[in-house]
DNA sequence: CAGTGGTCTAGACCACCAA
DNA sequence: TGGTGGTCTAGACCACTGC
């Protein structure tokens, strides 16, 4: 590529804010962030393919190998989805064999994802941000949020309460009716509706005791035992985009977790 | 290496079952199941370095990136760690920077892991597998099984209740004064003591309310809601070496949970 | 300074898929 | 058959560590 093969060009534009940090960043890096800026502007929907590796080895001026990590660090990171013989497709939570991407409570007796859950819309309405749910989302108290109740329900039997929080900007419009209608996972609906792709969340689980209200609606005993659980989830560059706090009922479910 | 460059040698033992498999496997992934073997075999203790990439290389007569690429996706699975300038090391549950590697029981406000938890051995006694357990640990019922019953307290609130229990053959000799006495992670011991180095583990979370005995043991009220987790750890091979049973406070702390 | 892991390249070939 | 991701090699050079 150039005259001499390893002097490779770090004058790109790695640091934003003006500490001087002397990081060495590898090209590879720089690529994925390059691959990640198409990815967040949108130059490729969710489920397409995203150009070759030798068409943006091409484009960057690098070699396919090059190209090659940056990729397999994306895949690492399931923002992308590597199929051989056919390409590199941008991830998303719709068409996904893993049914639901993050919800992890499974049912006791084996399987793996019984069918759909049933959703029950209770609640779906503007108002505005907390303290706390302002800074969970990075917005200021009293900020515009939709704040939505449902409860899921698998066989017929109610499993989940809990509450979604989104930030009004991105999510102007959401309704109840979307909500109740659409199939598949929630997190599809917003890729669809309004462009926003939830790539992480960190949960917070906690064993608490239902109060009355709550208990009405999961079907269970007031002081019953419940799994709390506390989801942010994040789109590209760890923006916070929901807040949720989920009940299940663990009497025939569990949440499992995989440790390495 | 051999007169065609691309005619690399598939005649290794990748089946030892007699399925005729007509599996193709990759040159890296046979070699990460050769060093696998070495890990296995104790040819390099944890925390003590493996050859260099170049020594390997040597040693199974492939390239260097081979051997990379291989090693490149233990250091994924956490069997070993990449330290550069000074070479690949085996992992071990001592000296990590990350205190307990398995426990994801965190305190609510922020920090990280707080001093060492106090350990309080209540019971460990030989007995004989359930049938359940013997399930889970791949025994036979009646088998020679150890259970231990201990409580771990974070600044001197009692916090973790739990049981554990271990295949009677690599643990034999065992003792209640060792829990107690070593420092670090009881999965250390197991490594120096017993040479078993768990890899990985599975979790089933639940939410449960605390029985009188649980309750007295944890300083809680009786039917208190605790977190049930029941954690399976293996060894190489996915060998089940360990059952535990922890009932987890969680007023002051929460179980923390990354999704990708 | 030598040794280790880390990056980058260029080119060959294989496995998989669709037309 | 041609295109895509996947594997393998060989060689050059860089960054980090410790003597």
């Amino acid at each position: 590529m150039a005259p001499s093969p390893s002097s490779f060009d770090s004058s790109a534009l790695p640091d934003a804010a003006g500490a001087g940090t002397p990081a060495f960043s590898p090209l590879y890096q720089q690529i994925k962030g390059l691959i990640l800026q198409s990815l967040e502007a949108g130059e490729w929907k969710p489920g397409e393919a995203i150009p070759s590796e030798i068409e943006l080895a091409a484009r960057f001026r690098v070699s396919q190998g090059t190209v090659r990590k940056a990729i397999d660090e994306l895949a690492a990171e399931n923002l992308v989805v590597r199929r051989q013989g056919k390409g590199t497709f941008v991830a998303t939570h719709a068409e996904r064999h893993t049914r639901y991407r993050f919800l992890r409570l499974v049912p006791d007796s084996g399987g793996g994802g019984e069918g759909a859950a049933q959703r029950n819309i209770l609640e779906c309405r503007r108002q505005r941000a907390s303290a706390e749910v302002a800074r969970s989302l990075q917005l200021r108290t009293g900020d515009p949020v939709l704040q939505v109740r449902r409860v899921l329900s698998f066989a017929g039997v109610p499993t989940i309460l809990e509450d979604l929080w989104l930030p009004g900007h991105p999510f102007k419009g959401l309704t109840a009716e979307q909500l109740a209608a659409h199939q598949g996972p929630t997190y599809a609906l917003f890729e669809v509706e309004f462009g926003v792709r939830m790539v992480r969340a960190e949960e917070k689980i906690r064993a608490v005791a239902a109060d009355v209200q709550q208990a009405a609606l999961l079907g269970v005993a007031p002081g019953a035992p419940l799994l709390s659980v506390e989801r942010l989830s994040y789109t590209y560059n760890d923006v916070p985009m929901e807040l949720r706090r989920g009940l299940y009922r663990t009497d025939s479910h569990h949440y499992r977790n995989e440790l390495n």
